[in-house]
DNA sequence: CAGTCCTCCTGTCGGC
DNA sequence: TGCCGACAGGAGGACT
């Protein structure tokens, strides 16, 4: 599910009733997500005040008041849910007590925060604010795809000599961070690139950015916003934190449309799928080269 | 070091 | 209806 857009969804959407809020009480029903939480998990969250929600690439940040900072990163199947969900009347039918809700965050005032992954492929670790930078969990991200030190050069630089194909080189969070599977496959589609285009021929041969850098580099940026400002992608179970649902779905032009027409103007290909190292691609072999 | 493959876990869907 | 394999938003770690 979560690339970067819907995680910073999931940020949006938690920020009021955490930001500035007690932890009452933090319940780990499970030792482990995908790794072991933290010595004393429990404990060193409860009584802990939220100074506030960030996010870096696909982490979710929780800056808690004793300097420490909660990351959150969703895997493929995690979610936050909030109980009352906002808007609910006193009476409403009550949830968070599924086979698959590890965690839950008792916040001041009887609002839940429920973390919920079935394929526990999420995890959580809790670090000083001063190491967040350089944990290992953060430490070799590139940079955000919506910021200044992203650019034709920076990418490019990245690129160079990267001898795997393009889709794999744009999966890896050291090249840019944030990008998953289906917004890595509609950025291709949207700078004609092939996603077997070799990474290294699409960075160009001098310090000049090529003309596909040029063309990828906002295609990646505007994906992005655009996913952002739909409030991401809902696939399968996924739900924003209050519920609503994401459209970008509706946006996508080539993930998960195998078999179906190019949406390209004048283009009378199909859209084809591939599987790059162990995942599937979505493109036009017509459009993408 | 770089690139590729396997793996963690559960659920769902399509084919036979 | 039931069984089985393929596949699903990620990425760490083992391997070549």
């Amino acid at each position: 599910m979560p690339e970067l857009p819907e995680v910073e969804t999931v940020r949006r959407g938690l920020a009021p009733v955490m930001e500035g809020c007690l932890i009452e009480r933090l319940e780990a029903r499970r030792p482990d997500l995908r790794f072991p939480l933290p010595d004393k998990f429990s404990k060193r969250l409860t009584g802990r005040r939220v100074i506030r929600l960030g996010r870096r690439a696909k982490y979710l940040l929780i800056y808690l008041d004793d300097e420490s900072v909660l990351i959150s990163h969703l895997g493929m199947s995690g979610r936050f849910t909030i109980y009352p969900p906002p808007g609910a009347e006193p009476g409403d039918e009550e949830e968070g007590n599924g086979r698959h809700d590890h965690i839950v965050f008792h916040m001041e005032g009887g609002t839940r925060v429920v973390y919920t992954d079935h394929r526990r492929f999420g995890y959580m670790d809790l670090v000083p604010e001063t190491e967040l930078a350089t944990c290992r969990h953060l430490g070799g991200l590139g940079p955000e795809p919506i910021s200044n030190e992203f650019s034709s050069e920076s990418l490019g630089a990245a690129l160079r000599g990267k001898k795997s194909p393009i889709k794999s080189a744009l999966l890896d969070q050291r090249v840019v961070a944030g990008l998953g599977n289906i917004y890595v496959c509609e950025a291709l589609y949207r700078s004609g690139i092939s996603p077997r285009r070799l990474a290294n021929s699409v960075a160009g041969k001098g310090p000049r950015p090529s003309v596909r850098i040029e063309r990828l580099v906002p295609a990646i940026r505007d994906v992005i916003s655009e996913a952002i400002e739909a409030g991401g992608s809902t696939l399968r179970d996924y739900a924003q934190a209050d519920g609503e649902l994401g459209y970008f779905q509706h946006s996508f032009q080539v993930y998960g449309r195998e078999g179906e027409a190019c949406l390209t103007k004048g283009c009378t290909a199909r859209v084809a799928r591939i599987v790059q190292s162990g995942r599937s691609s979505f493109f036009c072999p017509t459009c993408q080269r």
